[in-house]
DNA sequence: AGCGTGATCTTT
DNA sequence: AAGATCACGCTG
């Protein structure tokens, strides 16, 4: 299967994010494993109106990749636990990412579930800070790119719109109105959305 | 519905 | 230096 080359994460932060839902994402790791899931949930984070945006207000130690070059990683740690796998857009020196959400698993569900501490499917990777513990992401793989042997992501047909859902993200307080959240309608693997 | 957990950012 | 917030997940 084609992986993506540079030009489809060239592609403005909102279509960005409803282009990726249907992707397989790759992550090899040593020992010839490779773990693999179709993405099912995504949200946009760009722009200087955008206040839940980390580079809303211009650049800083830990938001500097979001201004890097698209198809770079972003990811960040956060509620001391958990990591948050991000994909980077725009043009390099403008700021945006879309935040991976949830992905259903394709391959590899063995080790997901010994990560993960379950074997239920559903419970594997359908939520941003399953889906890296699943897939044995760290801030050490901040900054690598799609566009070598040990992140990639394979094409896949395009979901149809009539199939994709959108709403305000989750887990924010600012800028609720935004509806930059996109998912797979009916896809069980999609997170559960946080009341509150 | 409540809490752990620690880095980051804002305010003093 | 101190306080608030936080793109969450788990328990109950």
């Amino acid at each position: 299967m084609e992986r993506l080359e540079q030009q489809f994460y060239e592609l403005p932060t909102l279509e960005l994010a409803e282009k990726l839902l249907g992707k397989i994402f790759v992550r090899t790791l040593p020992g010839n494993i490779q773990l693999k899931g179709k993405i099912v949930e995504t949200e946009a984070y760009f722009g200087n109106m955008d206040e839940a945006c980390h580079a809303w207000r211009g650049k800083t130690a830990r938001n500097h990749v979001m201004f890097q070059k698209p198809g770079t990683l972003y990811i960040f740690f956060t509620y001391g636990n958990h990591y948050l796998l991000n994909i980077v857009s725009e043009p390099e020196n403008i700021p945006g990412a879309v935040l991976i959400r949830a992905m259903e698993p394709v391959e590899g569900e063995l080790f997901m579930q010994e990560k993960r501490g379950t074997n239920l499917s559903t419970n594997l990777m359908s939520g941003p800070g399953k889906l890296t513990r699943a897939l044995a992401i760290d801030c050490s793989n901040n900054e690598q790119t799609l566009f070598g042997e040990e992140f990639f992501i394979e094409n896949a047909a395009s979901v149809p719109e009539h199939l994709i859902g959108t709403s305000s993200r989750v887990g924010i307080s600012k800028s609720r109105e935004l509806q930059w959240r996109k998912f797979i309608l009916n896809n069980p693997h999609v997170s559960k959305v946080r009341v509150g």
